[in-house]
DNA sequence: ATTATCTATAGATCTATAGATAATGC
DNA sequence: ATTATCTATAGATCTATAGATAATGC
């Protein structure tokens, strides 16, 4: 890309934004892998700049708080994983068939992308609460199939924090145990939450069986 | 109970010992409601001496560090839960529904034991590693379920992880919404939660409707 | 007399900023 | 000349402890 004559109001992307760039992801990225560790909240600013391995006084061009940075990091992998989720259930009307496709995706996250993973688990059920990642995504499939009646279990957001707790226990079980899960465990785990939301077991057998897990992101 | 005469050896349960004790718990009460507020391992050692009202200096008669007290305030809490578990499910021999009268108990702590209800969503995923509470008397029973071809999913860790979820889910949702929840949501999600882990939907609604709820202990 | 609690404080972090240095723009 | 990064440091916590005070034992 030619970095002259764009279109007005458009950024430089001069050399000195690049760097600029450079250094506010590596601040992201050693957040990311710190909350992996599970001490993202513990680790003090000079430790961040240390794992980022700028200068200390870095941080504060472009960040006024350790909050401020976990909120950006967490936002940016959050939004890959939605974006992914996106991509694979596009053309999908069924909001179980997309819920499984989500699942089945999320699951494999854990040798597709183990940075996402680890995040993950490191951020624990406390990333259900942002308007990024599959939870909102979730959420809004598990209320359509309510209204659909095609999931039986009343309460949506008990449902997603029992979906989001299976998730995370699978990807938790593949840290520690790295041989135990493997694409089948996914589609069982897929299939076993369908089936707590109040889908009938053949159903719910079918739906993980059917869709080919999405591979083109990975 | 007379103070003097007891058997050799046995604590003196002097004065002194009574008011060592109660600062003692003191201590442990405010990690409690602490961690219940989500603000546990931020919270500095003079914050906790003032929300449980006596000397900064004191903490260090009772423990060495911040996260020493966390433990001892984390095992106590669970350990009446886990007590409570066994109380009510005494004498039930099938795993499925020891796991319905535990799951269907620990739902009900959202108003029968409010205190240990906040600590539990205050503590999140993190209190499943532990060897009190629930959680071990669960994975327990989901193994013995296993062991006699009674659930069909195949990870018991995983399993354990996405009941927890479910059941912190309704807790979180109980401390935000109090009205949504009552007796009829809690066994729900306790028959939910049993048809993922493989029993048959009528088996699992049988079991929640079957045993009582176990009201001795509230 | 003994023991626990409380107050005061030294020393160790940690945050936020000022000023110096290095890189880029023109 | 401008802009971002880096180094050094002041001021604000926070931890751990020493010594004073209060409560209990005998």
């Amino acid at each position: 890309m030619a970095e002259a004559a764009m279109a007005a109001g458009a950024p430089r992307a001069s050399r000195l934004d690049r760097r600029k760039a450079r250094t506010h992801q590596a601040l992201i990225d050693a957040a990311v892998r710190l909350i992996a560790e599970g001490r993202g909240e513990r680790a003090s600013i000079q430790e961040i700049t240390e794992e980022a391995d700028i200068g200390f006084g870095s941080f504060y061009n472009h960040f006024e708080s350790k909050g401020q940075l976990f909120q950006a990091a967490s936002g940016q992998v959050l939004e890959r994983w939605g974006q992914m989720a996106d991509d694979a259930s596009a053309g999908i009307a069924d909001p179980a068939e997309r819920l499984a496709v989500g699942l089945r995706l999320s699951g494999r996250l854990a040798w597709s992308h183990p940075d996402i993973a680890r995040f993950l688990t490191g951020a624990g059920l406390g990333a259900l609460d942002t308007p990024s990642g599959l939870a909102p995504r979730a959420l809004r499939d598990i209320r359509t199939g309510q209204a659909a009646s095609r999931f039986s279990f009343p309460d949506a957001d008990i449902a997603l924090s029992a979906v989001a707790g299976g998730l995370l226990g699978l990807l938790w079980v593949h840290q520690r145990h790295p041989g135990r899960i493997d694409e089948t465990t996914v589609d069982r785990l897929s299939e076993a939450l369908l089936r707590l939301l109040g889908l009938p077991g053949p159903e719910a057998a079918r739906l993980v069986a059917m869709s080919p897990p999405p591979r083109d992101t990975w």
